[in-house]
RNA sequence: AGAGACAGCCAGACGGUUGCGUGGGGCAACUCACGAGGAAAGUCCGAGCACCACAGAGCAAGAGUGCAGGCUAACGGCCUGUGAAGGCGACUUCAAGGAAAGUGCAACAGAAAUAUACCGCAGUGCAAACUGUAAGGGUGGAAAUGCAGGGUAAGAGCCUACAAACGUUUUGGUGACAACGCGUUCAUGUAAACCCCACUCGGUGCAAGAAAUGAGACAAAAUGCUUGCUCGGCAUCUCGACAUAUUCGCUUGACGCUGUCGGUAACGACAGUGCUAGACAGAUAACCGUCCAAUACAGAACUCGGCUUACAGACUGAACUCUUACG
RNA sequence: GGCGGCGUAGCUUAGUUGGUUAUAGCGGCCGGUUCAUACCCGGCAGGUCGUUGGUUCGAAUCCGACCGCCGCUA
């Protein structure tokens, strides 16, 4: 995944969080909002309640590969931020539907 | 054969497709190289480096270390020894200075807790009691060193042998200390209670700090320089808040590997050889195939040396100890 | 990344210059009072003092190592 499709800044995270429409299922929950800048940006935030540094840079990882994946599907002018709501182990296809799930849910495809 | 003890190493490998970070080449498309650990962790110590003056002087306070000798840039680390404790043994473990410098504390029990005489024992006495004593009893973690013999009115290091503790001559050892001899029995424990002695320690930390851009405010005296006081020194236009998140610091280093030599060892010297992450929302992933007994603990954020903690499984070495069997 | 603090009963806590059996309130249970309920009165239970080693005759307390939680620092 290219460093332009990628949210950077803290304020970013920040202005998500406040202004964002969400979906959700049993697996994530995605936050979205529009952006002025055209092509969409897509952050991952995983906490410390699932686990020590290997575990959450799996998660993450995981989900990166999955996003990547659908991203060149994916309308411009979105900022959007993935988090995972599952304490177990993910399975890989499991993510990739789920993503694709949430983005068309929220009319992003 | 079984059960142990010691030292060390590895931490999946190879291949394919699609992707990521850094660097090089190229106008570009693209292509080449490299890309997490033994603990990267905890942040418990020691340093480098940066700023405060070149890190200073004195007093105080505070913190740390604590057998000896050596190693190291340094250390609270390591090695080799000493002593003590544990183990049949190979071997392992130990914050291991000072309690005759002083102060504090020692509940309950017990007659008595740093001091003593309750029951006893012996003598005197009709008795009450007085005197001597510390064998025996009982309490306690701790009660005038233990035990045997002599001795005695009964007893007692009062005397003797063996042991214990302390002091000390000589000898050996660089030293901790050890051995032998002599003397003494000087009334407990606690210093991870205060304390004493010896030694060490200036502070803050890469969000250190340096450079750059944009837009401001205030205004001439104290302020700042990160434990207190005194001294000394330095900076002077100053200031705090904001935005940018750009560049440097940022990876070649007390570095790794191999060999020879010195040393019991830690380690050192010399020669050859190698370059092995450097990000800034933060790079290793996804999907397969083959091998395999199997993949544990776990993800760099300025860098090193240690310590501590977590860890599936596999392997190696010297042939070290004990038990059993056979020869 | 750096620094500091806190863990005691179901909940909130006292005890932290070592000493006998660890304190209180709320909550819980039992009994009393009332025609009945509440208030009220009396009693009872409930604790590996975060875990684990050490120092000491003796540790919630002193020391070390871990575990968990909270805060400060841009």
């Amino acid at each position: 995944m290219k460093s332009i499709y990628r949210l950077k800044k803290n304020y970013q995270y920040n202005y998500v969080y406040k202004h964002a429409d969400s979906v959700a299922d049993k697996s994530f929950v995605m936050l979205y909002c529009t952006s002025h800048v055209s092509p969409t940006r897509v952050g991952f935030s995983v906490s410390k309640k699932f686990g020590k540094a290997v575990r959450r840079n799996r998660i993450r990882r995981q989900m990166k590969a999955a996003v990547s994946e659908v991203m060149p599907r994916v309308s411009d002018g979105y900022n959007v931020v993935f988090i995972p709501r599952k304490s177990e182990d993910y399975d890989f296809d499991e993510i990739r539907q789920s993503v694709s799930r949430l983005l068309g849910k929220a009319g992003l495809l």
